[in-house]
DNA sequence: ATCAAAACTTTGCGCGCGTAAAATTTTAGT
DNA sequence: ACTAAAATTTTACGCGCGCAAAGTTTTGAT
């Protein structure tokens, strides 16, 4: 094996910024090396005195402890994980970007995987996510394709929330989101606007809110007098517009849509399914020259880009990130410990589409 | 402080699987510690028999050796960082998802950073990606925002490709696209069909490939005799779609635009610019009844799915990723020092808007 | 069977820091 | 100025593993 050898500072007359280790800097700064290792884990766990002498010499010789040295040793790390099951979905990019930034704030250190759709890859990361002895981990899961139970001993072991995709009994909590009202606003909405909508949706969803958005979206039909239409679509994986468009475009060509309003089951499939109208040149909206309506769910961030900009179910990003994390730090502070469900409401968003 | 104590065991009459060290491990499979390590650094590197044990007892103990502790030892971690600028935009979340499995598939560990547009944090991850020792970095640099002595002095100490977004002087080695070659694409293509195209960009851009990009349609005009027009227009950040709708939408609004066809910077902003078309009812594409071409570049993973879809220039994601890892490798490695730099051509791909 | 090379074992040190206990100093209150 | 409390220092050990050197066994070829 060859043997890198890096010469991080030219050895020049500068002063001597390479710190080895912890010993080396608390002799330049003049404190003892217990006390400095206690500054870094709490600067406020020192006398004012002392902190100002470490973070003057902070500045003058730029030393940072060793990550690895650290951890060995805590009983108990600050690192937490991150998982979304598709990374290349901005609603998932949007609300890991929310979570990254409220664990920081919190004075943790997260990783970010995403599970890129694919079990073995989940598995994977939540094994890489073991040896990283996190405090914590905030698990958004595949879903139907998840290993159930890999996922449920890695909630045994570790402390995890689990958000988005809802998996029974795991987990020391479940946050997300009230697909049923979701599905109930915006049926009320449609059929209080227009004609009752169909419902597009695929096949074999991996995400279980798919499964709750159908059930309310029958039960809002049926009680306000009208009878359902589900229609699935073939298709399998995480590219929902090319579905949306292929599937759902097949689907509208045939005529299978008994309503004139396609409800459907997510923005993403929505964004694809306006495509295949405009290939069929399918004027949508609710202007009068216009013959048809479409809706989905979710808000995504494209959404309000559509052409024409499309009506959705909003889903509280902020909220649920916010509850995630403040969940996941009781767990890991152990204060309580039941499994309890937070489900947030998601907000009608009128656009042109609908 | 709290001091929380676990039992992922509850010492029942189970097998201990529990293995607390390589020490215990190795005496369980009845191989020394450090045959062990060897095995775990190169399962190769030891007889096919003693692998055999190994992988065993493996099966039996699930024992995983301590991150790190391994990398506190080691000369050179197997620790490879990622950062991309913005995460919610699909296009680097596809190239980040590229490039990291990749990098899983060669054996390393990858780690996904997002510096979520902001100088800051940019800052921050670099810092924190020091302490993760890191084979080697793997950087779309924020560009125009970036701090430049930060990032340089990241490079000299760690072995870094750029990529995406061009930084002079700095890394291993720069990949990315050639945006002149680009711009030349999309000009010929827009120009042989139809009116020589106006430019539409932000005031300024946080991405230096924008400004190739200008230049790149500037000098195609004119060697086609065309007079280019540039329209820069205000917008702060990273939220192009919203940019390209408002105040693309206000140009087009009090007719700043001199030509009918409108070459976008890129395409989010020509997604956005897309949505301003239709709020102002301008039917957009290249049939006989449509008074406005739009094309952008990148080939974002939504442009197949606008109304009408959007012509564009292909980015080649797979050659970038391809491309970026491989001259990592070889920075690990340490065979070469030159710092060279890697153009890829773009594809003009021909949709509905141009 | 013989022998050298390859693989393995034994031994032992070191990494950088957490952490505990005891000794010492500093701080703050009267 | 005196004293108890708080903060710091000293001392010492351990974490889990990489890694090197020297001795031992196994392997595979003649």
């Amino acid at each position: 094996m060859t043997n890198p050898v890096r010469f991080p500072d030219k050895g020049g007359a500068m002063a001597k910024n390479t710190i080895r280790n912890m010993e080396e800097f608390a002799a330049l700064s003049g404190i003892s090396r217990p006390t400095v290792s206690k500054y870094f884990n709490d600067p406020e766990s020192v006398r004012k005195s002392t902190r100002k002498r470490i973070e003057e010499a902070l500045e003058k010789y730029e030393y940072r402890p060793n990550m690895f040295a650290i951890n060995q040793n805590r009983k108990l790390t600050k690192n937490l994980g991150i998982v979304v099951p598709y990374l290349a979905d901005p609603f998932f990019a949007e609300l890991a970007r929310n979570i990254e930034q409220r664990c920081i704030a919190a004075g943790f250190r997260p990783t970010l995987y995403s599970s890129h759709g694919d079990q073995e890859l989940e598995n994977d990361i939540l094994d890489s996510l073991r040896s990283l002895k996190p405090a914590g981990v905030l698990l958004a899961p595949l879903g139907r394709t998840s290993d159930r139970a890999i996922v449920e001993k890695f909630c045994a072991d570790i402390p995890t929330v689990i958000f988005d995709s809802f998996l029974p009994d795991m987990g020391f909590a479940f946050v997300g989101s009230d697909n049923w009202q979701f599905a109930r606003l915006i049926v009320e909405y449609l059929c209080r606007t227009g004609e009752p909508p169909s419902f597009l949706e695929m096949k074999t969803p991996s995400n279980p809110n798919a499964n709750r958005r159908r059930k309310g979206y029958i039960e809002a039909m049926e009680r306000l007098g009208h009878e359902p239409q589900i229609v699935k679509v073939d298709g399998e994986g995480w590219e929902f517009e090319e579905i949306g468009r292929r599937e759902g475009g097949k689907a509208l060509a045939s005529g299978l849509f008994t309503s004139n309003t396609i409800l459907c089951s997510n923005d993403r499939l929505a964004i694809g399914f306006l495509t295949a109208c405009f290939e069929q040149k399918i004027r949508v909206g609710r202007d009068p020259d216009c013959q048809i309506r479409v809706a989905g769910h979710d808000d995504h961030p494209f959404s309000r880009f559509t052409c024409p900009p499309l009506t959705t179910i909003a889903q509280d990003y902020d909220a649920i990130s916010r509850c995630a994390v403040e969940t996941l730090f009781k767990a890991i502070e152990g204060s309580e410990n039941k499994h309890e469900t937070t489900l947030f409401e998601g907000k009608l968003v009128m656009r042109e589409s609908a």
